[in-house]
RNA sequence: GGAGAGAUGGCCGAGUCGGCUGAAGGCGCUCGCCUGCUAAGCGAGUGUGCGGGGAAACCUGCACCGAGGGUUCGAAUCCCUCUCUCUCCGCCA
């Protein structure tokens, strides 16, 4: 949510980025409600004053003994008059919070300006694509073949579009979330935390999913709860409503959840494997930290999502999103695309995003200085480190031999008891 | 699920029969004084949001005592609903 005096004082710059990024707001309508409440808030607040004034007046009468029936007589029609003046207020409260609500972040200058995925400018390419003397297959075959995905089995279970990983297959997405989170929390200073699976209506509003994209997702039926997307919605709440001091500040969190989409909208694209699926694992990072470094730690942040593909020897490249195709809650965003052989392109492994205080302002989410007077928003970030079903499948694509197995990565081989190939 | 207790400022904790209580007292913290270090001591200050005034220090209006409603001229204080915490019982991974 941006601040309501922000749009107020610079509605030509909001207008112009909720365009550039293909939205639409009613303009119009906020204003008027805008006006309106001022009007009314003012009046309300005169009255109140008012009715302090007297009611001190009828507190010392009163003590003395005497009567203040005409006072009273006046406030009840000021208390009539101020209740009816609330419930005007609450009104244009609530047109306002919804326009505010609706309202996508305004998009970091540096963010280049275009539609949608097509413009999103190349910023890195690393490692080569692997070159396979025989026809690469894809990460579903593979894992069928070997019997350590079974996608049929799962429809029957849940439906389409939900994974069961069986003997190794299942192995490796648990050792690659070990693997993630070693890394993460020993070498990159985050703090390891596991959150609910489930959250209320306001811890999405919060982070930006409510009241928009509730289509997007699982809700419980007849519970005001909701399966999380992402991790990042949990662990961002985890400070909603406090004032953190700045010692505190940066705080890193790392998070393994499943993650929970209905996909809607998506009918027929990536319908085969691990890539789109409905239940999926991922390892998060999210960080809270003072505005004046969020930038640089949006470079840092990127760069430990990078370290989990590196380490695995996996192809990527990094991408920024333009503004069409730019979330909408965050003001940055770099997407990290790992290559796979069996559809020959880059495919989204994780997204690093700075929210600056999009988020904070909605979760109210403060830090108060040593010294100063005041508190201010902090600036929240998070990205994938990785997410976790589409790096056993770039695993699998990436490292697949001509006889049908595929070599396990060097660095993950602790974690799966030494092994050095899964076989048929 | 059943029975009971509770939710106040960074923390602890008081709020009488509803009326100068934004909220006593203590701790903590900040600044100053004093003591040749440390500790102790003394003095002052110390919530958040929105608005008005001032160059600024600061002054000022309104709101906030878990959340939302109600009663009342007036509510932290009374009533209702919800949420959360604690104790006991039941059930249970």
């Amino acid at each position: 949510m941006l601040e309501i005096k922000f749009v107020r004082q610079n509605l030509p710059t909001v207008q112009k980025a909720v365009e550039n990024r293909g939205g639409t707001a009613d303009w119009e309508a906020f204003n008027r409600a805008d006006a309106q409440r001022s009007a009314v808030l003012n009046e309300i607040e005169q009255l109140r004053h008012q009715r302090n004034v007297a009611s001190e007046q009828i507190a010392r009468l009163k003590k003395n003994g005497q009567a203040a029936d005409a006072q009273m007589a006046d406030m009840r029609s000021v208390g009539d008059r101020i209740k009816q003046l609330e419930t005007e207020l609450t009104a244009q409260e609530q047109i306002l919070g919804d326009i505010l609500l609706g309202i996508p972040n305004i998009p970091d200058p540096s963010v280049p300006v275009g539609r949608d995925e097509k413009d999103n400018p190349v910023i890195k390419t690393v490692g080569r694509p692997p070159e396979f003397d025989f026809q690469a297959k894809g990460h579903w075959d593979i894992g069928e073949q070997m019997g350590i995905l079974d996608f049929a089995r799962a429809a029957r279970i849940a439906g389409a579009r939900f994974p069961l990983y069986l003997g190794a297959g299942a192995h490796l997405e648990r050792a690659l979330i070990n693997f993630m989170l070693d890394i993460h929390t020993n070498e990159h200073g985050y703090t390891e935390v596991l959150p609910p699976f489930i959250v209320n209506r306001q811890s999405m509003t919060h982070t930006g999913q409510l009241p928009k994209f509730e289509q997007d997702l699982f809700k419980l039926e007849n519970w005001d709860y909701f399966l999380i997307p992402t991790a990042e919605v949990p662990v961002t709440n985890i400070h909603q409503g406090e004032i953190l001091t700045e010692e505190q500040l940066p705080v890193y969190y790392t998070a393994y959840t499943p993650c929970f989409r209905s996909e809607a909208g998506s009918y027929g694209k990536d319908t085969r494997g691990l890539i789109r699926q409905h239940q999926f694992n991922k390892v998060e990072l999210v960080k809270f930290v003072e505005p004046e470094h969020s930038y640089e730690e949006l470079e840092r942040l990127l760069q430990n999502a990078e370290t989990i593909l590196q380490r695995l020897g996996l192809p990527y490249r990094v991408v920024t999103l333009c503004t069409g195709d730019l979330g909408f809650s965050a003001a940055k965003t770099y997407d990290i695309e790992v290559w796979m052989p069996a559809q020959n392109m880059y495919r989204e492994i994780s997204s690093c995003s700075n929210f600056e205080a999009f988020q904070a302002r909605r979760a109210n989410i403060r830090f108060k200085r040593k010294g100063q007077k005041g508190t201010q928003l902090v600036h929240t970030l998070n990205g994938s480190g990785l997410a976790v079903g589409r790096t056993v499948a770039a695993v699998l694509e990436n490292y697949q031999q001509a006889d049908g197995s595929v070599v396990i990565p060097e660095a993950l081989r602790p974690y799966m008891g030494g092994k050095e190939k899964i076989a048929p």
